[in-house]
RNA sequence: GGGCGCGUAGCUCAGCUGGUUAGAGCGCACGGUUCACAUCCGUGAGGUCCGGGGUUCGAGUCCCUGCGCGCCCA
């Protein structure tokens, strides 16, 4: 190819290229699967869909980074890559936001009315929803952005209506009254996942329950003001302290209602007083025991968790205003016992944070249990993995326990339930129709309620491509193949996308869950704006650019487990990409315009640190792949940096400079060629983790093709691999060690030029063909080989059987140079011992494989004929 | 109560299917402005791999158990 030179600036301007790079990127079209040949196959991700007024915090980050890092290795590994974004109407979060704004105002939604309210949260919706879009640009998400969706799309809700509708047909959706969760705050039911628990100090209150007969039976209970809606009292049947009461009448504390005294084995003897309360319409197992013993059922509260009419005096109360005043009648009437601190269970809205109250109410359910045994089967076949793979055991045990879902929801930012109802027979909500067009006939009345924000996401994989419709796209992109998402929300979504992708589509939605976990500030605190310890993924890319907060989320952690983000970890990355933009600058400097041949020669026409390197290359492809294979992109990320920092910038690089300023024509046209080779492989497989200074890097390069972003992945070529030419480097690299750090104990200053006679042992070749080694790396400018006397008054370095000696005139204690030498002979005359015992025992012996036998031998070898160079040494010097 | 994860250098973390003398970044000490890079280079100090058993020729890695921390479910 032809090439021409480029001047590069001093470093990678972050902040001002990215934007631009991500702008060339697509206007190209190269984050469409249409980049690629038709018949290419294809690679599908569903984006997790932010919530659409949300801002773009460090979680999105991180899914952005290994999201992008899938489609851009596929797309280099030539599949039609395609990475659906989209955004989520959230429901309650958004609905909140607005109500919020509308509050400023003095103004509640009830006051302007569901037209006008949504009018304004579609309002709020244009205007904030481009946000956290353009921050997943800056990212540089290579996202197909024409095929961008919304959970309120029009096609999406028809998809919604679609499966609502056949789920209704196929019988799996009933409405009835039954005890849900409620969120008094947002007047909505929420489903059990939108419930969190919290251990909390309250209290236990003892009382006594007034018996028929003047007796009483006590009783110890955490919300007093429930008292109200018992309509028994259960003790245990074997419980000899109570059993005289079981059939008798009981008398409602204050409102002195009449109820049953029953027993039932649920009761735990050894809680509290022993006898239990029933207050079957406020609490999930009163509930169930309410149903066996057909209890009647009292709602003592209203939807906004003020009594109701049922608790006479009480009514009109905040349900805790209620506790005090009804605990204070008691007590004036001599039924209190006492009251005790009490570490509890407090149910809390994971939105708002206030205390969920147990309260019945008429709401639409999904039956779960038909569909989710074929979620379940889909995975236990195999068919759907999860990685890593302990998560398939939490799916499971929650697919198996799976309750019916709570899909309606009391809001007005959603999707409507195509559901009308006419009244029969007095019962306003006698008659139900569920259909996509309200039903013909006078009377009817469409439902308030929206279904379920998850209910829509459940649908995502296949909604945003097309589906109910046989488009094109559904066709050629569903099934999709990865999905990419934090652990936190795999009952949530991922069980729900499952679910309704095997009842709907037939087909499991992806072949893989890959799951992340939460992003974390350095200390593993959890980020929170009350703690203050909130890192703003843009504040970080604007001071160090995107590619280093997206390679240092990447290579911070290990899959699914919680990433603690160091900030220094964001600089390193950054000081990183500057290394390959410096060597990348020294080797395009020293390369020349005109025709450049890409690729390497064959191994045998290689000088010997190319072929180290070489084989060192490769090896790093090989593992790269077993790595990726695994989905250990962290653990990748890691070895490339570590084979450019640590092996070819301060060794290959240094080196090279001597045939590029020394050699032939022909030593410079191989120097050339490796460096340029080692740095476009390295930037290829840097690619997906740091694409846009890798691209720009690349620029600069000689290379074939418009742009990284459309590169061949790299493969490994197994004949450059050649542990003898390792072994042979590494005698070199220990050597150069070895001198600086003799040079250092002495305190020579390194700019001093010093002479080395080297008893070349088995290397003779090697050593005298690169002895400019030792010039480049440390700063030793004549070598002279010796066979035989070695020189008194020099410091020496030994590797292998080679012998280097380091005449300091007038620099070396004799005294300190063979307590260093008598140091290393007892390094050295221990490992040997180790290595010895080995081999002596038949054992290991017999039972290792060969290769780990042969490794010790050797090893035992090399170690040897150090400890003979050494043991000379010392005779003659000491 | 059930399940899961974590515990490795001062701090944050790697260590893949068990196999050299356990690694990195930051921090620390010493020394460096020779033209790729001070967003850097070189050298060094620092670890009973949480404790105790076991399996194995061989354990940071596998099994059991105890302790501590965290998460999920009920």
């Amino acid at each position: 190819m032809q090439f021409n030179k480029k001047e590069m600036p001093k470093n990678f301007d972050f902040i001002k290229r990215e934007p631009e790079i991500y702008e060339w990127w697509e206007q190209n079209g190269w984050f469409k699967p249409e980049a690629q040949p038709p018949d290419a196959e294809p690679f599908v991700i569903s984006m997790p869909p932010p919530n659409v007024t949300g801002e773009l915090h460090i979680g999105h980050a991180l899914f952005t980074a290994l999201e992008d890092l899938m489609i851009r290795y596929e797309r280099m590994r030539g599949k039609a890559a395609l990475w659906v974004p989209g955004t989520d109407h959230a429901g309650i979060a958004t609905q909140l936001q607005v109500e919020r704004q509308l509050a400023k105002e003095g103004l509640h939604r009830l006051d302007i009315g569901r037209e006008e309210f949504l009018r304004r949260t579609w309002q709020w919706k244009e205007e904030k929803g481009g946000t956290i879009i353009r921050q997943l640009r800056r990212l540089g998400a290579s996202c197909d952005w024409d095929r961008e969706r919304f959970t309120l799309d029009e096609g999406l809700s028809e998809a919604v209506q679609e499966v609502f509708i056949r789920l209704w047909e196929q019988g799996l959706i009933y409405r009835g009254p039954r005890l849900v969760n409620w969120s008094p705050g947002l007047q909505t039911a929420v489903s059990d996942l939108e419930v969190e628990r919290s251990e909390e100090q309250g209290h236990l209150y003892y009382f006594k329950y007034p018996v028929e007969g003047g007796e009483y039976i006590p009783v110890a209970t955490t919300r007093p003001e429930t008292i109200l809606g018992d309509t028994a009292v259960c003790v245990h049947p074997e419980d000899e302290r109570y059993q005289k009461f079981i059939g008798k009448k009981a008398y409602v504390p204050i409102l002195n209602r009449e109820i049953p005294i029953i027993a039932d084995e649920y009761v735990d003897r050894e809680f509290g007083t022993g006898a239990l309360k029933i207050t079957p319409g406020h609490d999930f197992n009163d509930y169930e025991i309410g149903q066996k013993h057909g209890l009647d059922i009292i709602n003592v509260m209203n939807r906004n968790a003020t009594i109701n009419e049922n608790g006479g005096k009480y009514a009109g109360m905040d349900r805790f205003e209620a506790r005090k005043a009804l605990w204070a009648d008691m007590e004036a009437a001599g039924l209190t016992i006492k009251v005790e601190p009490h570490t509890m269970i407090v149910p809390r809205s994971q939105r708002g944070g206030e205390i969920i109250e147990p309260l019945l109410s008429d709401q639409w359910f999904v039956k779960m249990e038909d569909i989710a045994a074929k979620a379940l089967k889909v995975v236990r076949d195999g068919h759907i993995k999860i990685v890593p793979e302990r998560f398939e055991k939490v799916y499971y045990h929650w697919l198996e326990n799976i309750q019916d879902w709570c899909v309606s929801r009391q809001l007005w930012w959603g999707h409507r339930i195509p559901a009308w109802y006419r009244e029969k027979d007095g019962d306003p909500y006698g008659e139900i129709y569920v259909g996509r067009t309200a039903p013909e006939g006078e009377g009817w009345v469409e439902e308030e309620d929206v279904l379920d924000t998850w209910f829509s996401s459940g649908l995502w994989p296949f909604s945003t491509l097309g589906w109910p419709q046989e488009t094109s796209d559904f066709k050629r992109f569903y099934p999709t193949h990865v999905m990419e998402t934090g652990h936190d929300i795999l009952f949530f979504w991922v069980a729900r996308m499952i679910m309704m992708g095997m009842w709907f589509t037939d087909k499991p939605p992806f072949h893989t869950v890959y799951l992340h976990g939460l992003v974390r500030d350095k200390q593993g605190r959890k980020f929170s704006k009350t703690v203050g310890n909130v890192i703003d993924p843009l504040v970080i890319v604007n001071k160090y650019g995107a590619d280093p907060l997206r390679f240092a989320l990447i290579t911070s952690g290990t899959p699914g487990n919680d990433v603690n983000l160091d900030e220094q970890w964001v600089e390193n990355s950054r000081n990183f990409v500057n290394k390959i933009w410096q060597a990348t600058s020294f080797t395009v400097n020293n390369l020349v315009d005109g025709d450049f041949e890409l690729g390497v020669p064959k191994p045998e026409e290689l000088d010997l640190p190319s072929r180290w390197i070489l084989s060192r290359l490769n090896k790093l492809i090989k593992n790269v792949q077993y790595l990726f294979d695994a989905y250990q992109y962290g653990e990748a990320g890691r070895n490339i940096r570590s084979f450019l920092w640590d092996e070819f910038a301060p060794w290959y690089l240094e080196i090279s400079k001597h045939p590029l300023y020394n050699g032939t024509e022909a030593d410079k046209v191989i120097a050339r060629r490796v460096l340029v080779h080692c740095l476009d492989t390295t930037l290829r497989l840097l690619h997906p983790f740091m694409p846009f200074a890798t691209e720009e890097i690349w620029s600069y390069l000689p290379h074939e093709g418009d742009a990284l972003i459309l590169a061949k992945w790299v493969e490994a070529n197994e004949q450059y691999i050649d542990e003898a030419v390792e072994a042979q480097m590494n005698v070199f690299i220990e050597l150069v060690r070895g001198v600086r750090d003799v040079r250092n104990q002495y305190n020579v200053d390194p700019g001093k030029r010093i002479s080395a006679l080297i008893s070349p042992g088995s290397h003779e070749a090697n050593l005298k063909r690169y002895s400019y080694v030792f010039a480049r790396l440390c700063n030793i400018h004549e070598v002279q080989l010796i066979h035989g006397d070695a020189p008194d008054k020099a410091a020496s370095v030994v590797a292998s059987d080679v012998t280097l000696y380091l005449p300091l005139e007038g620099m070396i204690d004799i005294r300190a140079e063979c307590a260093r030498l008598s140091k290393e002979q007892e390094d050295i005359q221990q490992q040997i011992q180790r290595v010895k015992a080995q081999l002596a025992n038949e054992r290991f012996v017999n039972k290792a494989p060969a290769a780990v036998v042969q490794r010790e031998r050797d090893r035992l070898t090399e170690l040897e004929a150090s400890a003979l160079q050494i043991t000379e040494r010392l005779a003659s010097l000491c």
